[in-house]
DNA sequence: GCATATAGGTAGGAGTCCTAGGCATAAAGG
DNA sequence: CCTTTATGCCTAGGACTCCTACCTATATGC
C-alpha cells in the first residue's frame, strides 16, 4: 500500500516535539494537539506515532519526563527538554533551514 | 545506528527526480549529479536509493525509461515523464509547499 | 448507564534510505 | 600495456520512521 496522505510527516515530528516541548513542559497528549493547531490541522500525530516518538527522543537524552497532575486533576507524563535536547533542536533547526533551501534550489531551477 | 547524516532526503526524493526528469529527458546517473549539483552538493543521490526510487517511479507509470546513446557514445536508460507524472510532479510540489508552511508556523511560534 | 474525550501504551507491517556489494565499459595516467 | 578512475546499471539486507489497529484507564456529558 503506498503512502499518500498528506499529513505525512517526513521525518520532521522529532524536530517539531523538540520545538513545542521547547516552549515549556507539556505532556504527550496536548503535545500531539498543538502541532496540530498550530499547522491549522496539516498535521496529525497519531498516538502511534506520537509515543514512540517521545520515548526515542527520551532515550537518547532529549527529553525530560515527569508524572503530574494536569489542570483537570489527572495524572500524566510531562516533558521538558534537557540540554542535549536544546542543542538538538539547533542542530535540527538549521538542518531544516538548509534542508529546504536546497530543495528550493531544485524546484526553481528552469532550464 | 542512529541516522544522522545531513543529506537525508526526508521523503523528498521522488519530487526531485521527477522535477529534475521534468526538465528533459535525463539518465540515471546524470540525475543523481544534477540533483547534487543544483543543490550545493547538499543532496547526495547514491545509487542505492537512486535505481530503487527510478523503478518505483516507473512502476507507479510515472517515469517512461528507453535505452539511448549518451553523448560519449554509451549506452544508458534515459528518463521522461509520462502525463501522470506530471500529475505527480505538480502534486507533490503542492503538497511540500503546504507541509513546509506548516512546519514554518511551528517553528515561529514564541510564546 | 453509556459514549466521548483525555491520557498512556504496544505490535506488526509498509515504505524509504543507506551501506555494501556486483557487473561492465571508457578514459586517463603511469 | 596495464591499472586506476569515472561512468552507468543493478540488488540484498538492515535501520529507521510512520501508520493502522489494537489495548488500558479515568473523567465528563447526555
Amino acid at each position: 500500500m503506498t503512502q499518500e496522505k498528506s499529513e505525512f510527516l517526513k521525518g520532521t515530528l522529532d524536530m517539531l516535539i523538540l520545538k513545542v516541548v521547547a516552549l515549556g513542559p507539556i505532556h504527550g497528549y496536548a503535545i500531539s494537539q498543538r502541532i496540530q493547531q498550530i499547522s491549522r490541522d496539516f498535521f496529525q500525530v497519531h498516538q502511534g506515532s506520537l509515543y514512540p516518538a517521545l520515548h526515542r527522543l527520551e532515550d537518547r537524552g532529549w527529553l525530560q519526563a515527569e508524572w503530574k497532575d494536569t489542570d483537570t486533576g489527572r495524572e500524566a507524563k510531562f516533558y521538558t527538554l534537557t540540554r542535549r535536547g536544546r542543542k538538538q533542536l539547533e542542530a535540527e533547526l538549521l538542518n531544516w533551514e538548509r534542508l529546504s533551501d536546497a530543495v528550493a534550489l531544485i524546484l526553481r531551477t528552469a532550464e
